[in-house]
Order: structure tokens, then sequence, then C-alpha cells
RNA sequence: GCUCGGAUGGUGGAACUGGUAGACACGCAGGACUUAAAAUCCUGUGCCCUCAACAGGCGUGCGGGUUCGAUUCCCGCUCCGAGUACCA
């Protein structure tokens, strides 16, 4: 029989669910390997042809190791709650467990129609309770733990108790809020319950406080940090403001110097590493407390409890550079520190700030703006005064929220001092030029810095460091850009915070008591007082009198585990059983897009640190290998619309003029092919035989009547055309289907022209895979025209895995023809099945030696496009050799299968075979490709310019003087003697001359 | 601005450690089969010169360098893509 696909992959999908073939089994004592993709939010408009590019590859790998002999885990889940189908809820009223059921049994459709070989018996939904109840539960851990700095992990939160108890606040070295109080073992004795929690509060792991957060008002919720894009929501692109909020938050920060740290143990992307490296952001520098100078303040002063403005600087030995202080505007001491003559400056200038958008502040960075406040503060190196100012230039949210400025080393610091006429001090030697822009070198030897004159760059940090620490006034200071993560929503469909309000103050509810289950609410909106939508819950309550936390947790939480419930996802006792865990250990290859760089891949290795330090998992970094699988782009066809105007024969009156636009209205359009559009560009005869043509011929009749012409137009960019996107499904190899264009878009174009040299031509874009632009290909579509084994490996043929690339239907034939020719190398002319049982011959075994080593090297680096292409040319040699030989295609049967599964099992068992995906892979055998000969490119000073064959036995003298006896060769050489011979064997023959 | 990635025929791409650039596939052209079309099969296909073959010249974004030999290594530049940004 010829090759019937439909058939073959609709046997072998139900053959595996049923016989559970992929089931990881976790007592095996084969060694381990955990594949894992990122699991995808299962969306209302299914899955396009992009989504499926990173789980093909991981399922080749894990087919392949399995062949190999490994116990494979390669699990498939949903991470299930999220905005959208809340934002579908809102507009129409249904449940979004509902709808997310709906779109997980889509994906479910699409998923199971390319064949992979997940084991769904570990699948999970991040929204079911079975599952968030340890996301709860792991919420719970972090809310009872601290992070001690002196153990740098985190503990249990009793580990802190212990040591209020025995020694008050004075010994502990922990992560923790600013405002912390100090206290004695005494006063600890003395706090009551809720002084003790509140205090507890500012260590705790996650903790709830008043922040500025990212408000989204058409979202009307909180977003993390990493959520925000350019001042808008990273989900539908609305505006985010700044907003003071009582929220949950999560002290990753804690972690900052281990994450960092943690990045050099891991095989991950470089880009992706960096951008975690940026986004933790780790600078080394000091801070240094500069006096408050005193004498000319009003008493306003006195009420705050601090005499000193801190700064941090990752240049502390350019201080006595400084000319000025700058505090952000919204610095704390800024009223305080304000001088009656300089209110209204600084007034008006915060004002100004406010106006100003984050936006507007970020894109605005050349106009220098700022506002003296008429304060002074005492430079601790020189006891020199220096005035206060402030300025939207210095970030509330990062270091102190106060700089010192030094205007020869640092060119923002010397633009301000030229702006406001301040000075501008050289500190080194080594500066150049600092009348003409700042020199930030740490070249040369100290100059006007007193007691740190005449030494280097590292003495003069380190003994200041010192200096400053003794002094009491600063100190060598680590600073991190990280900033705490928000954690809670104000939105309805995600995972419930286990948590009840008694007194203003936040507690757990009991382990036993989890889930906390999402409760039932009339509609998806906030209530009328403003509180999140959990707020509508009726009868909602702990023990029936506390009021639950309304906020929901934001959609990294059930992302941040995963990949541990797949261990033992069925297990209700526990996250993951203790043995599955020492089992399993961690995820050896992870595949998802590089979008979650900041986010998910962040969050998962601090949960998994965390989890680590508590000890419930044992590895200190959750995900060995990334890789990134690349973007597919759309290709959307483009079909081109002639522009024209209507010209009158005859004189017109002015009030005609609208008549003619009316009439063009009526005129069928014009399309040209895209093979004429370059002529008509660039060669005026070409348009005026066009407008002829369509004078003349095509629309004499439409013209005539109206006795007018038609004149092809061009606008200002000279464009003679309008580009019209255009159904990708209508469009094969770039050739419009005209008669399905004339129905596109409601018949629009039904009586259009369609002007072509040949077959009509659509010319392409490459864009974003969306609907707006007719260019989405539906994996589905695919699957059934071609079959999922072509699919799958036309997706990798595609190109490498981790490069983005457009999506093009049109060479998908070649790896369908490639697959008939493959099964046709098992059946005779009448496609009856027919393999021999003879002795291999040399030739055979050679081409299948050289894909099975191919195949190897390809899967082991993840270059799936090279090994489909080198599949082609396996079997495009053993067709050549008519090679019928069982034990050579078994091998290649085995070889082939990780990649097209399907036709591979049909013909394995067409062998009289059982259980490919348990077969072994075939040994390679290097002495099959050994060969006696080598065609040598011989090449004259390094052009090649022919082939001569050699014994791969010769030496190089041997080599040589058979070379330069040869008669072809002698004629390159032209009688010329060569000066020096190059001879590497197995490669090439150069001769210099 | 900074960081990272990329640029090879008409197209997707290959060339893994400096050793025959363009494998494999699409497309295109020609041919076979067919009344015809589709499907299938065969042949050719980087560009230029040449009727054509032979031969030759050019050729991996641009300019230089190292080398017997560079798509590959080094220096400088252009363009495209991604991330990030008053981070003190």
């Amino acid at each position: 029989m010829d090759y019937q696909f439909a058939a073959i992959e609709q046997k072998w999908q139900k053959f595996w669910a049923e016989n559970q073939t992929f089931k990881a089994d976790s007592n095996s004592t084969k060694p381990k390997y955990y594949v894992l993709d990122m699991f995808p939010y299962p969306s209302g408009a299914g899955l396009h042809v992009g989504h499926p590019l990173g789980y093909i590859a991981s399922d080749i790998f894990s087919r392949y190791k399995r062949l190999k002999g490994f116990n494979v885990l390669h699990p498939m889940g949903y991470d299930s709650f999220g905005l959208p189908a809340e934002q579908y809820a809102i507009q129409t009223g249904q449940h979004p467990a509902i709808t997310t059921e709906a779109n997980i049994a889509t994906y479910r459709r699409q998923l199971d129609q390319i064949g992979f070989s997940f084991d769904w018996s570990r699948e999970v939904r991040t929204s079911e309770p079975g599952y968030y109840k340890w996301t709860q539960w792991i919420f719970m851990q972090l809310f009872n733990s601290w992070y001690n700095l002196e153990t740098d992990k985190a503990e249990d939160i009793t580990t802190l108790i212990e040591k209020f108890n025995a020694s008050g606040s004075a010994d502990v070295k922990a992560v923790c809020d600013e405002d912390i109080l100090s206290f004695m073992p005494s006063d600890w004795a003395t706090f009551t319950a809720e002084q003790k929690q509140e205090e507890l509060l500012k260590y705790r792991l996650t903790y709830l406080k008043e922040s500025t957060v990212n408000w989204c008002p058409a979202l009307g919720t909180v977003l993390a940090n990493d959520e925000v894009k350019d001042g808008f929501s990273e989900r539908g692109g609305y505006p985010v403001e700044q907003k003071k909020m009582m929220q949950w938050s999560m002290r990753i920060s804690a972690y900052a110097e281990r994450l960092l740290q943690g990045l050099n143990t891991i095989d991950w992307p470089e880009p992706v590493k960096e951008m975690q490296r940026n986004w933790i952001g780790k600078s080394v520098g000091a801070s240094v407390r500069f006096k408050i100078n005193t004498s000319n303040l009003n008493t306003q002063y006195t009420i705050l409890n601090t005499d000193f403005i801190e700064v941090f600087t990752t240049r502390v030995d350019t201080i006595f550079g400084v000319s000025f202080i700058v505090l952000a505007p919204e610095h704390e001491l800024v009223q305080a520190l304000t001088t009656e003559a300089q209110k209204e400056s600084i007034t008006n200038y915060i004002a100004q700030t406010k106006k100003k958008s984050e936006l507007d502040r970020m894109a605005d960075t050349k106009t220098v703006s700022g506002a003296f406040t008429g304060s002074y503060v005492i430079n601790p190196v020189n006891n020199e005064l220096v005035p206060i100012w402030i300025a939207d230039y210095v970030l509330a949210g990062y270091g102190t929220g106060a700089v010192m400025g030094v205007p020869s080393g640092d060119q923002r610091d010397w633009l301000f001092a030229k702006h406001f006429d301040l000075p501008i001090i050289q500190i080194l030697d080594g500066q150049k030029a600092i009348e003409v822009e700042a020199d930030p070198t740490k070249e040369g030897k100290y100059i006007n810095s007193d007691f740190i004159n005449n030494l280097g760059y590292k003495e003069a940090v380190s003994y200041l460091n010192h200096w400053l620490e003794r002094e009491g006034v600063g100190k060598a200071k680590v600073n991190y850009r990280m900033r705490d993560a928000i954690f809670g929503r104000q939105r309805y469909w995600g995972e419930p915070i286990p948590v009840y309000f008694k007194d203003g103050l936040p507690y757990l509810i009991k382990e036993e008591e989890l889930p906390l289950m999402l409760p039932e609410i009339d509609k998806y909106l906030p209530t009328e007082s403003g509180e999140p939508p959990l707020g509508r819950a009726t009868d909602w309550s702990y023990e029936k009198q506390y009021e639950y936390e309304l906020s929901t947790m934001p959609g990294w939480a059930g992302s941040s585990w995963y990949w541990y419930r797949y261990m033992d996802a069925q297990n209700d006792c526990e996250f993951a059983s203790k043995d599955a865990i020492a089992y399993w250990k961690d995820v050896d290859l992870y595949i998802g897009g590089s979008e979650h760089a900041t986010g998910h891949l962040l969050y998962s290795r601090f949960w998994n640190k965390f989890l680590k330090d508590l000890g419930y998992v044992n590895e200190e970094e959750p995900f060995k290998k990334l890789i990134n699988q690349g973007m597919i782009q759309g290709r959307s066809s483009i079909t081109y619309r002639l522009k024209f105007d209507l010209v009158s024969n005859i004189q017109i009156e002015e009030n005609e003029i609208e008549a003619l636009e009316v009439k063009k209205q009526t005129l069928p359009q014009v399309f040209i092919s895209s093979e004429m559009i370059k002529g008509l560009q660039e060669d005026v005869q070409k348009r005026l035989d066009l407008e002829n043509n369509l004078n003349n011929i095509y629309l004499t009749e439409d013209l005539n009547s109206v006795s007018c012409r038609l004149k092809i137009s061009t606008d200002i960019y000279y464009n003679l055309f309008t580009p019209i996107h255009t159904d990708v499904n209508i469009v094969n190899n770039d050739i419009l289907n005209v008669e399905d264009f004339k129905t596109f878009l409601n018949g629009e174009f039904e009586k259009s022209i369609f002007i072509s040299e040949g077959p009509f031509r659509c010319g392409f874009e490459i864009e974003k895979m969306s609907k707006r632009y007719y260019n989405v290909v539906n994996p589905e579509v695919l699957a059934q025209q071609y079959g999922a084994d072509t699919l799958r490996m036309y997706e990798m043929f595609l190109g490498p895995l981790e490069q983005s690339k457009p999506w093009n239907t049109n060479g998908i034939e070649g790896v369908f023809k490639f697959l008939r020719k493959f099964w046709r190398l098992f059946h005779n002319e009448e496609w009856v099945f027919h393999v021999e049982d003879s002795i291999p011959a040399k030739a055979e075994l050679k081409a299948l030696h050289k894909i099975i080593k191919k195949v190897q090297d390809d899967v082991e680096r993840f270059s799936f496009n090279t090994s489909v292409s080198s599949f082609m040319i396996a079997v495009n040699e053993l067709t050549d050799l008519k090679c019928k030989n069982r034990q050579v295609l078994e091998d290649l049967v085995i070889v082939l299968s990780p990649y097209a599964p399907h036709i591979c099992e049909e013909l394995w068992s067409l062998l009289g075979n059982k259980d490919l995906s348990n077969a072994a892979y075939p040994t390679f055998n290097p002495a099959y490709l050994e060969e006696a000969e080598f065609a040598y490119p011989i090449s004259i000073n390094g052009k090649m310019k022919m082939n001569l064959s050699l014994s791969l036995s010769l030496d190089e003298t041997q080599a040589t003087e058979t070379v330069l006896a040869n008669e072809q060769v002698k004629g390159y050489l032209e009688g010329k003697a060569p000066k020096k011979i190059i001879f590497v064997k197995g490669k090439i023959v150069n001769i210099v001359v």
C-alpha cells in the first residue's frame, strides 16, 4: 500500500494511549532523564504553528534518550490561571473555569494530533484545587520563614523567635524591612502577641507591607516589575501608574546573591543569564553618610530623627570631587531640608516632575533640570559644605534615592554642574579634558584629594572604605537593583492567599484547611467599594468571623514549582514524595521561550532555593540546561492593488469632479502580479502600456460610458500600489488562488482584474503571526493534509531551533516526499511490503552508519534541522542502492523514529517487531566508514583546481610526488616550480608557486 | 547609549576543530508518462563572460589584517533583530 499517513497515525496514537507507552516509572534502575517544556497558558486562540516547535524538539530528544536507555520523564500540563480567561469572564459572565476547561480540550486535541510522547498520567493544571493546595502550602512555608544571613539560608521563623527571646534584635542578621525595631530580650517578653506578629512580619519571606506598586487601572490590579514594559502592562498594553498600597510581597531580594552566583553553574543561553544578571543588578561600592548642616535650617528639621543623608556610590574614590548632593524629588527629607527662600522653586519643581509621566521621564534624558533646597551637607572627608539639590535624574527607587555629584567623573553630574554652574573638581591626574566632558577613568594618581593623594584606584578604595567605617560615616556596600516581588493581584482567577485577618494583622489558616478554595462570585469585577472581586463572595470568612485576604496570587505562583509536581502528580499528602524528588532530582533539559527570562525563570529559581533551604528538595538549581526556541514569525501574503485616478476626456465642470470619484468606486479594482511590480516602478513605458491596455481592453466599456480615461497614480513616496493582506490559506507557493480571492473579504474583489505574466503571484511580508494579518497557520490543518510525521520533521527542517524565523509552508512538500520515499524503501513496485534477509552490502552499511553517527551527534547538540537533511541523504543513497536489506532498514527505522514516530512504528511492526519505543539505538561502527582512497582537492595558491584520488596510506612525501607527477597538475603549474607544498592527510593538497 | 544575537543563491538553510562554499529542500527551467491536467519520475540550476562546450573571472554585508589556505580567527565599519536604560 502507498503511504497512508492518516490511518497509520491514528492507529499508533491510539496504541500509545491505550498501552500507556510513555508512562514514566519512578522506581527504575535505569538512569533518569527529565525533559520539560514550558507548559502553556491555554488561550482561546488555540495553538498556532509556532507553539509546537519547542515541544517537537523536546519530544525528539525524549524519544531519543529512551532509545539510548534512559528512564525519561516527559510531562505536560497547563498554566491555567490567568488574566485572559478572567477578562473574557467579565465580558460574557462565563465562569473562567469553564472557558479554561474548553480551551484545554482544544489544546489537548491539537497536541494529540502531533503524536507527542507525553506522560499524560502526570498532567497538572495550576487552577485545580489539588494543585493549588500545594502552591498555597508553599506560600505558608514562605510566611513561616526568615532569611538568616549568618547561615545564608532561609530558616523557620521559630529560630528567629528563639533569638529574640535569647538576645533581642541585636544579634539577628537577617534580610528584612528597614523599619525594624531594636529591642532587648526583656522588651520582647513584654510585647503583646500583636506587637510580636507585627514585628515578625518585617522578617517573613512573604510579607504584607505598604509599598509603591505598579497599578494598572484598566486591569484593576497591581503588576510585578517584569509584567510592566515601558510603562504599559505586558498583557493588554494598558497604562500603568505608581500607587501606594498595602501589598503582599516575596522577599526575593534575600536570594539576590545566590541567584546571581547560581548562574555560573547552569548551562543556559548567555543572553538569558545576562538578562538575569542585569535584573539582579549587583553593584559593589560604598554607602556614605553626609552630615546635614543644621545651622540655617528651620525647626521642621528637628522632627526628623536623622541628621545625615546617606548615598550609595560605586566610586567612593571620587569623594573629594563631590560638589553637590542630589536627592530624588520624592526623597523623604526634601521638605525638611528646603529653606524658606527656596520653598517656591522646590515646590514648583516637584509639581513639574509629578506632571511628567514615568515614560516622559525616561524618554527625556537630555534636558537637565533640578532645584536647590537651600541646605548643605558636610563632606566627611574634608568637612566642606556641599549644597543639596533635587533632580529627577535621581530615582527614588534605587539605592537610597540620593547621590553624590562628582562632575569630573560622571557625565550626568557633569551636565548638571555645567547647567547650574557648580564647581568641577579634577581628582585624578589621569582625567582628560574635563572642561569638555566628564572622564570616568580609574587610571592615574589622585590629586586634590587630601589623604588619598598619590594613591592608585585600588588602594584609594580600600583605604577610604576602612576610613569611613572607622569614622562611623560609611562602609563598603553591595547594592542590588532587584526589588522584592509584589505577590498580590486584585483579581479573581488565581490562587486565594491562605491568610485571614484578625485585628488588622495577617494569620495563616491551618495546614489541614488547605486548599482554601476559590469562592463563587456573582460577577468578576471589583466591589462597589473598590475591593478585589473576592470581596463579592458571600459567606466567605474564616471561622465565620475573620475576613480572608481578598487578593489572589500572581500568574507566576503556580509555575514556580510545577516541575516538582510532575514527579509525583497524584500525591495528596505532599507536593511530591521525598523518594520521587530524590530520584528525579532536577530538570535535565528545559525548552521554552526567552520571554520568560526574568519572570518565570527567576521566580522558579528563587522558590527552588527556598525549598532546598527548608530541606524539601535537593538541588540548588532547578533547570540544568535551558534552550530557548526561536519565535516563529508570520509570513503574510500581500496582493498589490494598483492605484489609479480617472481623468475626463472632455472639459468638465468643477462639480463633476466628484462624480468621477464616485464612478471610480464602482470600477473593478486592478491587481498586479508581484513579478511585474518592479518593472512598473522603474519603467515609464511599461506603465504607459499598462495604462493603454486598461483603457482600451479591460475597462473600455466602463470608461467610455463616462468619457474618461484611467491614469496610474503615484503618491509622494512613489508607491504605485496599495498592499492588501491576503489569507495565506488561499495562497500556495506565493501563487494566489484567484477564484478564492474573489470571495475573500465578503466578495469585495469579485469583479477585480488580475494582471500577470503567468500565474498570479503575491509578495510577502514578515511580521507577527496574527489574525489581523491573515497569516496564522494552524498545525491541525497541516497534520490533516500531510500527517503529523511530516509536520514534525518540517518544523525541524525550517532551521536551527534557537533561531527566530518566519513560517513558510512552501517547503513542506519536500518533507512529505521524503517520508513517502522512505516508505517505498520497504515496498516493491506494486507497493507490497518487501524486505530481504540478505547480507548487507558495504555501501549500504556505510550509508546506515553515517546516519547513525550523524543523528547521534546532531541530537546531542540540539541541531535537529541538520539531521532531517541527513535522513534525506541516507534515504536517497539507499534508494539508489536499491537496498532491501532487513538488517539495514530495521536500524534505520529506529534512528528515524524520534523524528517520525508513527511511520516508524508501522514499519517496525511490518518488520515483525514489537515495542519500538523501547528498542535500543544502534551502535555506531566507524569501521564501515573507513575508506582506502580520498579524492584530494588539489589547489594552486589556495584556489581549488581539481580533484585527485590518492590512497590514504600514502605519507606526505609519497603523496606530493604522485601529485607533482600528474599530467593535469603539470598543466596547471605551466612549468613553474612549486615553492612549497602543503599536504594535510585526508583533507587537502595546496601547491604554492 | 549599553548588552547580546545575526547578515551565505530567487527562498529556507548546510559547511561541527582554519582545509573542495552553496549539502539537503523549496522554487524555477527543460524533458518523460498522459488526449490533457494533476500526481510521479529524470536532467539542469550562485553570478558574470561565452551560441554552446572547454576554459576563465567574481563570489559568504562592507573595508583591512593574520595564514600556504578565512563563511570560520583578529581590527574597524554598515545594516537588521532582541533585551535594557538617567542604576549613582
